[in-house]
DNA sequence: CTGGGGCCCGCCCCAGGGGCGAGGTCAAGA
DNA sequence: TCTTGACCTCGCCCCTGGGGCGGGCCCCAG
């Protein structure tokens, strides 16, 4: 290892980097040329460091962001590596995902034929007053909060001298995707007075009208449980008077034995 | 399905898009809303509309572009599955590239125990006239054009009447990705004086050292052949006087009896 | 000493929006 | 009828990871 410098593009040949990129890298603080100068803001990179600059070329083709490279690329190699299998499976994951978005997108296009349109139901909701518990969760998390959330009801229900068997609602307030949260919600209704607690909420839940689908059994599982979703979307593409606007929810336990219904609300 | 109208917000809400996304997508013509009131700007989306909101939505969730959206969303249902299930084949393969190129870095952290390191030699390469085509090519087409072009090249080397056998040199003037074009070079020395011809041209090659290594035949192939460039980059860099800069470059045949050598200039 | 190519910086551009602020609009309640 | 609050508009700046261009230096070889 010679300790001759060299400028940017030359630098950047023996490297696979472009002069730009090695200047946002030096503007970052992510690959410092071993000296500037301050006459001419002349970037003089040596020989050293190609092998760190050459570790950043393979990173960024990955497609790992800068950030990320810059907490990388000082860990143990050992480590690094472990990381790295690590967001492998990320990626991995994330292409399952996507393909089984593809096969939703499939089964969506050609929806007239799916038999569980024609098993769409309409039924009258009373209106009802519910105590509940909000919070932002991916899709990972959803079942734990769910659980918790649903025990903690049922358990100040019970306490308050109140029912606690009553059916459980989970609403989608927004999407819950497997790359962002969304703003759920677990819902129990009860009678008479109650007094808000912690972060137990009450409100009113109006009357309405839902569309609605028993779950069987096959689907009940994330992502199977999808084309439910979208059955009942496509059933309200092909009514003439209704439109699929609102959140979705579940329902447990289901009608008809199911473990869950899936419905939506119909708005006039 | 009716013929109400509704503004960004609720309509947002109901496709999964925010209210500017929908913005972005009425100004790039992907969703128009059904009408704009020319005095407010404000944009009436028909519930009509839903149904396409939502699959862009499911379509920019998997990471399309929008321009690409816009072309797959007008063509037919079963055109647009195929399209889709190509793409998916690509994301695939591109995870297949990053498995491989993190197998790569994972090799080269702990390249000293690499035995092909040990393995590496030095030797002289004596100036020489070349004949030479180059080309831009990705890594697929890679052996096309170097077949092509020796088979040029030979042929008029030898109705030139000079001898036609020499060992043919494939210089990577530019990394050459699977996703990204680069510059590579085929090239065969000749004696005496030759024209150029068409896009046959003529060089010098000076003389030089160069650090190389007989490929052995398990790793003839790409990607693994990318393991013996490591190999020599890495006994560059536990090198004491002498630095990886500049391009590499296979010779065939090679040493030994290996079909190829790849090897690195030794700059001075 | 001079020319050509290399390098600097700064600006604008790409996708796909997020966030913020100023200001106009809509609908419901008082 | 007025107000109020929610909702909408537009416009601007921000993010990532650079590419491309233009103006103006700089470096080195002949």
């Amino acid at each position: 290892m010679t300790d001759s410098y060299f400028l940017a593009g030359r630098f950047g040949a023996a490297t696979r980097l472009s002069p730009k990129a090695l200047r946002l890298y030096a503007e970052q603080g992510l690959l410092v040329p071993a000296h500037v100068d301050p006459a001419t803001g002349y970037r003089y990179y040596a020989a050293a460091q190609a092998g760190r600059a050459r570790l950043i070329a393979r990173l960024r083709q990955l497609g790992l962001p800068i950030a990320r490279i810059a907490r990388l690329i000082d860990l143990q190699p050992d480590i690094r590596l472990t990381e790295l299998r690590a967001w492998l499976e990320v990626q991995s994951k994330r292409l399952e995902d996507q393909r089984e978005l593809v096969e939703a997108i499939i089964r969506q296009s050609k929806g007239g034929d799916d038999p569980l349109v024609a098993t769409v139901r309409v039924r009258e909701v009373a209106p009802s007053k519910i105590v509940y518990r909000q919070h932002h969760v991916t899709v990972d998390a959803l079942e734990t909060f769910t659980e918790s959330a649903e025990a903690e009801i049922r358990g100040y229900l019970a306490q308050s001298g109140k029912s606690d068997d009553g059916p459980m609602t989970l609403y989608f307030h927004e999407p819950v995707n497997h790359d962002g949260k969304g703003l759920v919600e677990v819902a129990i209704g009860y009678d008479g007075s109650l007094e808000p607690a912690g972060d137990l909420r009450i409100r009113l839940q109006p009357a309405g009208r839902e569309a609605f689908l028993a779950v069987p059994e096959p689907l009940e599982t994330f992502p199977a449980v999808l084309c439910v979703y979208d059955a009942i979307e496509a059933w309200f593409e092909q009514s003439d008077d209704l439109d699929c606007f609102g959140s979705p929810y579940e329902i447990y336990p289901g009608s008809g034995g199911a473990r869950f219904d899936v419905a939506y609300p119909i708005v006039r």
